[in-house]
DNA sequence: ATCATTTAGTTAACAGATTTTACTAACCAT
DNA sequence: ATGGTTAGTAAAATCTGTTAACTAAATGAT
């Protein structure tokens, strides 16, 4: 069942055959191909029930019969998919260092992208900067035709559980930013359904909504970039991304790895950014916040304290995936953000150090997948995108 | 929505029916004195809804009519609270030192208990004497003449979250024990709903379900014995323990916190365990595991390396409260488990470390309350007890 | 004391959801 | 072709919460 289904428990008749249309979407999203009687089978409905909301959703354009099965026996089944051609949804990521944008289908298919390679100054222009990048993509011929579902934003900070409001961006300068508020002042945006969230539980989200063949149990979804957060998703049919009380779940940036260690912007000593981050590897090389990180380590490669450096911040992040572990236990792991540009140096010393210190509590149990996005540009705008989708789907 | 309520997401009229039965016995609960109508208000069913579910309810003994309302304007409410005396849960805990058992009311009040100071052998032997204290406990007064709604184990281990398996508990030394399966072996038990937990998420569970006052919007609870655990608890009317993947949710004993430091039994080095917990603490003063830690503690008080230990102990208290907080981000901690006993000593300079490095995340916001549990001898079991309950609740 | 007013709670008709049951559709093996 | 099997649909039945009208019980003004 979900957590954030809706807000209040208590239910009507409404709400149940809501909650069973999107239940069948669901199904349908996860196990594309199978029949209305696969569906009735899967969720415990009837074949009535089944067939009935099948033909609303194929009517607004939320699925699409397929082919005929071939397994012998009786009348064969029609495979049910969702319809990736006839909605979008719009996906943001206010990133330190620019803009990324998407619009994808239900499938997850990204069907027009853009990307503004220029650090966002203050909330209101780039509120306005944003929403003319939007119009312009919503011209994209790939999208001509379609309904928009909404728009969602990934920010770089914690948002507020109980709205959506950015409450700190420390590496953007931003305090307390109703971003949406602002968009929404600006012209020609599309209505629906619209979104903020953290850049990492976005990330984490799309990952998991979209993931390609069996969906696992859970996943945290590391992001490694100037700063380092982290997202959690889990849940069958209606994934729930925990934010805790103050919308700082997995902020494992400012975990305390090393007790009297170096200084951290945040006031305290040895958090787990102060050795693994954008942040605390360029001032270590002595770059700055627009130097390219992967370049200059690349063209330092032979330098032995460089070497150290990246190792050290390969270490540590392959500690903060262990503590992860102990803590939120998800079922897969997820490495992305621009640090992944470092590639082997960083991240070989990271699993070498997972696999290494596995302690009996986890070695009793299969080992824990761990996935690298070498390119996660667009990952979080796709999340974003995704959330918009799950979130329209419980309406339909 | 509940997380848990069902396995499936799809319903039927039952399962609406049980929905909103749940979600009123919930809200009785949470908002003890409630008149129909304020039930209706808070829910946003109907007055008819309500009036005829109050009446099962009523007929039933999970709830009972009070006093009349006093307040001016129209007819007075009729106030409902549950109703403390037709029903009880059994709760036990399996300890390390011993066993502990409880039977309580809906309203959490202990109405008989029990503990054997005696290490647990044998799963096998241990289930059997537990089972004679159980019936024992069923023999008490205050029991006499009502209905049980089953059994609550909690163990000192994590618990796979798939089956009610006790995956490892080390200082058992007990490996993948079905404890259930050994009690259902055993004569004359009640029928009801049976449970097994991890002792952190049963304890964590219980002082958020009977929690007196207006409860946070999540907590999580530190057990601080032998070992350290957590356990954590959020939902307003289907409370809901995240356990992760292999259960492994709130192991925090075992994230580092001092890489390179010393050995743990689990294999790796500088667990937090290895600063805080019965285990270390008795090794470093040269105790046997049978011996009072506080009572020695209180005996070379006057030591000074005995009083940097404690400190030192404290202080990576206060650490894992912190990176707990950056990690799962409860709205209120809770610190219990036979640790509490040494008092002043351990919890000061742990409250004094968590206040001293909150850092720009969380200075924004409000503080988290902390509450410390000096006699956590019963919170485990009580816990698994209300876990009974809330299960119970769900079938009425 | 009486009456209007207000709120609490109940009752009966109603609308809407899933299920049940029966049916038709479509394929395969004999 | 025919029987067997599975997929999907249609109509009746069942059960849910809602709506609307009612009764019940208190307050306060007359």
């Amino acid at each position: 069942m979900p957590n954030s289904f809706t807000p209040q428990a208590a239910g009507d008749l409404n709400y149940l055959k809501s909650l069973n249309r999107s239940t069948i979407l669901s199904t349908a999203r996860r196990h594309p191909g199978l029949s209305r009687a696969d569906i009735a089978l899967e969720t415990g409905l009837t074949k009535a029930t089944v067939g009935s909301v099948v033909q609303t959703l194929v009517e607004r354009g939320w699925l699409r019969e397929g082919e005929l099965h071939a397994r012998g026996g009786g009348r064969p089944g029609r495979a049910l998919y969702l319809d990736g051609d006839r909605h979008y949804m719009l996906g943001a990521e206010v990133g330190v260092k620019g803009l990324r944008l998407v619009a994808c289908n239900l499938v997850g298919e990204i069907l027009a992208s853009c990307h503004l390679e220029e650090p966002p100054s203050d909330p209101v222009t780039t509120a306005t900067c944003l929403a003319k990048l939007l119009n312009q993509l919503r011209e994209a011929p790939a999208i001509a035709g379609r309904r928009c579902l909404g728009l969602g934003v990934a920010v770089p900070g914690p948002v507020s559980p109980t709205a959506p409001i950015l409450s700190l961006a420390p590496n953007l300068g931003w305090i307390d930013v109703d971003f949406l508020a602002l968009l929404r002042e600006e012209p020609d945006l599309p209505d629906g359904v619209w979104l903020l969230d953290n850049e990492a539980n976005a990330a984490a989200f799309g990952e998991f909504y979209f993931f390609e063949g069996m969906p696992p149990e859970s996943l945290a979804y590391i992001s490694a970039d100037i700063g380092i957060g982290c997202g959690v998703v889990s849940g069958e049919h209606f994934p729930v991304v925990p934010r805790g009380y103050q919308g700082l779940v997995g902020e494992i940036g400012h975990t305390v790895i090393q007790p009297g260690g170096a200084l951290c912007h945040c006031g305290n000593r040895g958090c787990a950014e102060t050795l693994v981050s954008g942040w605390a590897l360029r001032e270590s090389l002595g770059l700055d916040i627009d130097d390219s990180l992967s370049a200059s380590v690349r063209a330092r490669a032979g330098e032995a304290d460089v070497q150290a450096l990246i190792q050290r911040a390969g270490e540590a992040l392959g500690l903060l995936m262990l503590n992860l572990h102990h803590t939120l236990n998800p079922s897969m792991l997820i490495l992305g953000g621009s640090l992944m540009w470092l590639k082997g140096p960083l991240i070989e010393p990271a699993l070498a150090y997972f696999e290494a210190h596995q302690n009996d509590l986890l070695r009793q149990s299969q080992s824990v997948p761990i996935k690298i996005i070498e390119d996660s540009t667009f990952t979080a705008a796709r999340g974003a995108a995704a959330q918009v989708m799950a979130r329209a789907a419980i309406e339909v």
